[in-house]
DNA sequence: CTATATACGTAGGCTGGCTACATGTAGCCG
DNA sequence: CGGCTACATGTAGCCAGCCTACGTATATAG
């Protein structure tokens, strides 16, 4: 997969992923590699930084926690949060149907 | 729709509304309106790079002609142009599939 | 004691679509 | 006939957003 088509796909992803669950930053990369059989690999430059700022904006709240010495930042959905995915989710929806249409027609 | 969302499909877009028929630039920003129902809106800026981008790269060729005084460009689909578009088709399959299924997960 | 997995983070670069601008013709309306 | 809108093509430079490359640190296996 073409590395650019993500763009702007990101806090869909990161949001989704989070819908009905708490994990740290490196669990999420993993959660994302499962869900996708592999073929999403996110650098933790681009994970993190999204992290943080999805907490910025007030979608997700995070707090540390330390698990066998490691300490992590665990970031769960904020209400807020919860209807951003809600959106996110429809957005998808509609952009693949947009370009889908164009595509098969 | 979110502007960066399209990044890394125009190259697509382009290549299938060329698919079987040959369009001048100004036709083709026209043509994806009508197939998206209104919803892509591609301002010249964007369109007219990346066609002579396309051409450059072998996929499309192009040539001159004069309709009731006015001058057009007319672009069609090259033999490669048609490999790259099938291309560009099972890459969108992919895509929707990998990031449909972590949305919907 | 070294390698690997786990875990978080930032600075800066790159790329690709967009904004803004420049140019010109045809046809309509008043 | 004068101005406005639609038609038609094109470039320079900006900027958002993800990635590359780096830095830091602990736990566990061999």
């Amino acid at each position: 997969m073409k590395a650019d088509t993500l763009r702007g796909h990101l806090d869909a992803l990161l949001l989704a992923v989070l819908d009905g669950r708490k994990l740290h930053g490196y669990a999420i990369i993993e959660a994302l590699q499962l869900r996708s059989d592999g073929a999403l690999d996110l650098p933790t430059g681009t994970v993190y930084p999204a992290l943080r700022r999805l907490e910025r904006a007030g979608w997700l709240a995070s707090e540390w926690d330390v698990v066998s010495g490691r300490k992590r930042r665990t970031y769960r959905l904020t209400r807020s949060g919860q209807q951003a995915l809600a959106a996110e989710r429809a957005e998808w929806r509609e952009f693949t149907t947009v370009i889908g249409g164009v595509l098969e027609a």
